[in-house]
RNA sequence: GCGCGGGUGGCGAAAUUGGUAGACGCGCUACUUUGAGGGGGUAGUGGCCGCAAGGCCAUGAGAGUUCAAGUCUCUCCCCGCGCACCA
């Protein structure tokens, strides 16, 4: 029987329903055993599996695999983040409803992934938009409302024209939409919002622990939550009781600050304006910087915009009254939305001054450049050096003078040292019908009012016309807006903004732990078993966004003392994108390969085994269909050595072995190590598989002559290793072999993990390199206990190396016991 | 500009952590098997010189440390990703 596409289809159909039926993969909490959770970032249920998800999850069913058969209880489930608007954009193009669309697309993603033999605890299967999933969203916002983390305000709020629908500063991507990659706009809403940014300080901190991270998704974390220490310095009106708070990382050059710029956003500059002489010409700047979109606003390199108000502030630290500007490169959303501007130190106010004319002094001496003045500066100087033109600072270094001029400043009473967050509070309401409803009530007399804990979940209205105009579908669903209030009984109104479906995801590992636990929001007890997630994997764009609120959810569920643990996942792999020719696949660009197709017609095992021996996990992978032919002819190479070599003996003796024997058992003894190895010790699947190939291509040249039942027995086990240590990679083919073999477990899982013998790994001879002045010259084969004289001799003694030693003096001989000597003459 | 990765054959990639550069695979070439196609087998496959034995060169560029450098140090170039008028 030929392991063809026919064969291929019958044995994997046949061993995924032997895991169903068995319930191989079902895990329950166990005591005796040691535990290990690995997740994959569960998908969007779009249908059909990409390549993407393909290598995601197979990288994530090895590791299980693997962890299961050295006897590890290992939690691998799968679920599906299932709310959301491509749901409601197919439901209108489809003429459907989202839920009938989302559990048609459950389905169908299930087959597929079913059909690629992940080994998923799939009792514990969940979909977000099922609503004993979403009550306990409700649960946990009306918990954090309790907290005073989940509350409303009317802030300017990023809008996604085409979505119809706000969004979190997180799902703005250089000023667009992260979905739909409109241009985001500004709107002035009242609007929930959950206070991630009390957790600030420990979500910062807290990256410390997280040392299986990978560093790049440390930083960008570190860069958004972006902590930075500096001043708030009060510059009084001249005449009048307003004051202009600037804050700045550099209080060491104020002595050098001209002039004082406000964000066209700023507060004071109505009152500031009022009656100037020139009035129009700002009101007509400040206009014009409205209009332009943010992203041209903040790329705006082509020069500083800006207009003066007419009016004067005063320096605190020296008395001078200086110019108030108005500039579009000053950003209401970072700082206090106004800045003190040192052109000599600061490169963008240096073109600003440039640009307006505006006066300059230098406050801090370049020791490279003692003759730099503000005439022949070609650009800031924003090094250290010595303070100059300030005061009793004067010689100060600047490094120092941050400090120090900081605490003068705070002793005056003119300015405070402060820590300023770049991290915004999180906005979650979302003006559509595909998510959680916000379980909030408006009453006329009782204001806004929590929904009882028993009434949850608040259901979200089925059969709900979406026509994708006028708003929200909920705004116009009579019968889910119009609701008792629950203190006083009168006709109130309900929520009806839906949250983020970032929510959803932000627990969703947490309830895997107790999928079906009708009464908590999960099982304490089950929770302290298997969290954290031991290994978690899944792509790089979710480096801020997904992350970010998992590890703050993890930290309010630890101060509601759900769990004890400060962050959830333990170790981080962040999967290399699919490419095809060059670029990443995606449907946009029309180069995706469907893994259906592969697997009609090699088989799951060899696109698993060809997407693993392609790349590093890490690393980019670039798609090539004859990497599977690859895959494919290697299987075959392992079906045919079974079907054709293997065959049952009565045991060999124990004899000590020799010969082509012994090498053959010291390379399956060397595999077996270098296999668990490279796929414990960083995931190295590529060589573990290439390690794979080389014995096997040792087996191929093994000779096993009729009736030696010795070198039969030496080439069975040889065979067993190699289907045994390949079961995680191709896990099909490998439970038909065992099976074929004579194993009689009910699956290769339940088989322990191969072990080889520090016995068998000796060499009686090694081979070292001779090199002339570190040039290689000879390969000399010696016994491993020869000695450095022995070798020696023996290297001297070769006509070639006397060759290159040409009778000179050899005045250093360098000997690296078992690998090289060099000859240094 | 700042941060994180990278740069090795025609291609995907290895390299025992300073010790034989290119394992393994794809592709290609020749021979072979088969009625043909597919498939299988054998040999070869970094560049240059050479019939060969062999030699020289070679890990983005240049310098340095070392008996020995893809690996360590410095300078520079290029590519990818992320962040960014962040005060």
């Amino acid at each position: 029987m030929p392991y063809n596409t026919e064969e291929i289809k019958k044995i994997e159909a046949k061993w995924q329903e032997v895991w169903q039926e068995r319930g191989t993969f079902k895990v329950d909490m166990d005591a005796d055993k040691e535990k290990y959770y690995v997740l994959e970032m569960f998908p969007y249920p779009s249908g059909k599996i990409h390549m993407g998800h393909v290598r995601n999850y197979t990288i994530a069913d090895v590791i299980a695999r693997f962890k299961m058969a050295q006897g590890f209880s290992v939690l691998h489930p799968m679920g599906y983040d299932a709310f959301g608007q491509p749901a409601e954009n197919a439901a209108i193009k489809h003429d459907t409803d989202p839920a009938k669309w989302t559990y048609a697309c459950i389905d169908q993603m299930r087959t597929e992934l079913k059909r690629m033999g992940f080994s998923y605890d799939w009792d514990r299967e969940l979909a977000t938009c099922d609503k004993e999933y979403y009550r306990w969203n409700q649960w946990i916002f009306l918990k954090m409302a309790e907290c005073g983390l989940a509350y409303k305000k009317a802030s300017p709020v990023n809008w996604c024209p085409s979505c119809e629908t706000t969004l979190a500063n997180e799902e703005v991507i250089q000023g667009e939409c992260w979905r739909c990659k409109s241009e985001v706009t500004q709107k002035d809403l009242e609007q929930w919002y959950l206070k991630i940014t009390q957790y600030n300080e420990k979500l910062l901190e807290d990256l410390k622990q997280l040392e299986y991270w990978p560093a790049r998704v440390i930083a960008m974390q570190e860069n958004w939550i972006g902590k930075s220490y500096g001043v708030n310095i009060h510059f009084k009106l001249k005449g009048e009781g307003d004051v202009i708070t600037v804050f700045t990382t550099r209080p060491d050059t104020i002595f050098g600050a001209t002039y004082v710029v406000l964000a066209p956003e700023h507060p004071l500059v109505e009152g500031l304006i009022k009656g100037a002489e020139n009035e129009r010409e700002i009101r007509k700047f400040i206009d014009e910087v409205a209009k332009e979109t943010r992203s041209a606003r903040v790329t705006g390199e082509a020069g500083k915009g800006g207009v003066f108000t007419g009016r004067t502030a005063v320096n605190p630290v020296n008395g001078e009254a200086i110019p108030i500007w108005i500039a579009d490169y000053v950003l209401m959303e970072y700082g206090t939305g106004a800045i003190m501007s040192v052109p000599t130190h600061d490169q963008r106010d240096f073109l600003f001054a440039k640009e307006h004319g505006l006066p300059m002094r230098i406050v801090i001496s370049d020791p490279q450049n003692p003759e730099m003045t503000v005439k022949n500066m070609a650009c800031a100087y924003e090094e250290e050096g010595a303070l100059v033109n300030s005061a009793q600072f004067d010689g100060v270094n600047s490094d120092e003078a941050i400090e120090a001029i900081g605490k003068w400043m705070e002793q005056e009473g003119t300015g405070e040292m402060t820590v300023h967050w770049r991290l915004r509070d999180w906005l979650i309401s979302r003006q559509r019908y595909w998510g959680t409803p916000i379980p909030f009530i408006y009453c006329d007399a009782c204001g806004t009012v929590p929904v009882p804990e028993g009434q949850l979940p608040v259901e979200l209205p089925e059969n709900i016309k979406i026509t994708g105009e006028g708003g929200s579908p909920l705004d116009h669903c009579a019968e889910f807006i119009h609701v008792a209030c629950p203190k006083c009984g009168a006709q109130a109104r309900r929520e009806t903004d839906t949250m983020a479906t970032f929510f959803d995801s932000s627990w969703y590992y947490l309830r895997y732990c107790s999928p079906k636990d009708g009464g908590n929001v999960f099982d304490k007890a089950e929770a302290a078993y298997w969290m954290t997630v031991d290994q978690y994997i899944g792509g790089i764009e979710h480096a801020i966004l997904h992350l970010l609120y998992s590890r703050f959810f993890t930290k309010f569920f630890k101060d509601l003392g759900l769990v004890d643990f400060d962050e959830p996942f333990h170790r981080l792999l962040t999967q290399g994108m699919v490419l095809k020719d060059g670029e990443v696949m995606s449907k946009s660009k029309g180069n995706t390969v469907d893994p259906d197709s592969i697997i009609a017609k090699y088989g799951a095992d060899s696109l698993r085994l060809c997407i693993l021996f392609a790349a590093p996990p890490e690393d980019q992978l670039e798609w090539s269909n004859g990497a599977v032919e690859g895959a494919w002819k290697f299987l075959n190479r392992i079906w045919n050595l079974v079907e054709k070599r293997y065959k049952a003996v009565a045991q060999g003796s124990d004899a000590p072995l020799g010969g082509q024997d012994k090498d053959l058992e010291r390379d399956r003894n060397a595999t077996i190590k270098k296999v668990t190895e490279d796929i414990a010790e960083g995931y190295k699947f590529n060589t573990a598989i290439s390690s794979m190939m080389i014995l096997m291509n040792k087996v191929d040249k093994y000779k096993v002559e009729e009736g030696s039942d010795q070198a039969q027995g030496v080439l069975n086990r040889t065979v067993g290793s190699i289907v045994l240590l390949l079961s995680p990679f191709a896990p099909h083919i490998c439970e038909e072999l065992w099976q074929k073999m004579g194993g009689q477990e009910a699956s290769v899982v339940e088989v322990p993990w191969p072990q080889y013998s520090e016995e068998a790994l000796k060499q009686d001879t090694v081979q070292i390199i001779a090199q002339v002045n570190g040039k290689l010259r000879g390969k000399f084969d010696i016994g491993v206990e020869s000695s450095e004289e022995e070798v020696k001799e023996l290297v001297l003694a070769d006509k070639k190396i006397q060759e290159f030693v040409q009778n000179k003096p050899v005045k250093k001989f360098i000997y690296v016991p078992r690998r090289l000597v060099n000859l240094v003459v």
